[in-house]
DNA sequence: TGTACATCAGTGAACGCGCGTTCACTGATGTAC
DNA sequence: TGTACATCAGTGAACGCGCGTTCACTGATGTAC
């Protein structure tokens, strides 16, 4: 248990919580190749050196932000996904909330965004501390699609036949309770829906599409579609489709 | 007429590619936020100051490699989505070989590719001159696309409700010929195609997806039917559909 | 409660480096007569 | 064909800047007895 540590403890707590706070600020103006421990501590009006107690070098720096990115992006879509009374609707609205979520939150944080899912840093190799938080949406919606899976409401698509011993590794590695053909389909949706954010957020549609969150939409719908899940029965009201 | 000019001008020519040419190295090397011109005219041996004869800054340079880079990418696109004897088959076809064509460019060329389709270049703002190249891909779907439509090839989706307004804006700018469904259908298919490549690129299938081609041909195959190609009607042979 | 010692946050100076850009210059190439 | 001048590629030194990281240090906070 963490209980109330001496202030040493939560000034340390404190002082690394404003450096990353600044170093984000610094990533918003600058992009994450010019974040500079020396910019940071200057802000803070600390001496560069005085980082060094918190952060061993810049790139674990960047690292903690990274972790961060992903440890809020994953918050906001289990969020978002999460089954019960709040969200009765049929699976594909909540697969379409979870969407929206996590673009909302891209839109709200470009840069944090950029850092985990733009181009990667030249020179820098993400360490293992990264691969716990960089799969939280992901596993998102495999929970989302295994929950209609469980309630029969997942319309199993077709599975090409070159594409069949790669669906059968994937369902063994993500999802054995899930049929491979979902899973592969699954895959390819969750890559083309942060194909979707990023093309965006990186400035391909400007000048071209203005209703940007409709175009989205449309899109995440037919994603949802593409990975078996249905719409509710009846086409009007919020009724659930029952068992 | 460009003929034989002078020593001086030829000259000129062959230290302008030259120096690209190194500058792409770099790119490949270090990323674009690290390129340096004195790094570049290093490496050629020149002194940094001589670069200024060819660019009259480092954003210039950049500048004209994301010209060159949007139209590598155009021409690969364009000369696999060229019509004709040699490639007689159904759109649905032609559609898959042009994102195939730009795949394998972007992975060839990944470092080109995350210049111009990754996250932006912090403090760099793209002048009006790559504009039209940056069009040439999007130029050659919309072409495959309309042939599609005028052998009565394409099975044009639903539309939304929510999406009418932002489709009709759409096609009166890009492809007044076309119904607003399908081009709006277009252009998510677009902005979905890039994300799925730049999410390959961009390392996101590391430790996840392996047959990464298969993968991508799949969720490629999906989009075009988005859109509303159709396949050859004859399930084997590839006999023409027709008119 | 008081003292002696250990821990550790923050300082300030320094090392060695690379960067973009400017400027006056030299010398070769091209041009007009 | 020959001469005088203009053009321009490339030089070398300099300006002013910022960076990551190391290191010996001071002084405050925490701990053991």
């Amino acid at each position: 248990m963490s209980t109330i540590k001496g202030a040493r403890e939560r000034a340390r707590i404190e002082v690394t919580a404003a450096i990353k706070d600044e170093a984000r600020k610094q990533l918003a103006a600058e992009g994450a190749a010019k974040l500079s421990l020396r910019a940071v501590a200057r802000e803070l009006g600390m001496v560069s050196s005085a980082l060094y107690r918190y952060f061993p070098s810049r790139d674990d720096l960047l690292t903690a932000l990274i972790v961060d990115a992903y440890d809020a992006v994953g918050e906001v879509a289990e969020a978002a996904g999460v089954k019960g009374e709040a969200r009765p609707g049929p699976d594909a609205a909540r697969w379409t909330a979870v969407a929206c979520a996590v673009r909302d939150w891209a839109l709200a944080h470009p840069h944090e965004y950029a850092l985990i899912y733009g181009s990667p840093v030249p020179g820098y190799t993400a360490p293992q501390d990264t691969v716990g938080p960089a799969s939280r949406v992901g596993l998102v919606l495999i929970g989302l699609v295994r929950d209609a899976h469980r309630a029969e409401g997942l319309a199993v698509p077709a599975l090409d036949h070159g594409l069949r011993s790669e669906a059968a590794r994937l369902a063994a590695d993500l999802a054995p309770d899930l049929p491979p053909a979902v899973v592969a389909a699954l895959v390819a949706a969750w890559a083309q829906l942060f194909g979707l954010i990023s093309f965006e957020l990186f400035g391909q549609f400007n000048r071209v599409v203005e209703a940007r969150e409709q175009l989205f939409r449309h899109a995440v719908h037919e994603l949802g579609r593409s990975v078996g899940l249905m719409e509710g029965r009846v086409p009007t009201g919020s009724g659930g489709p029952g068992a």
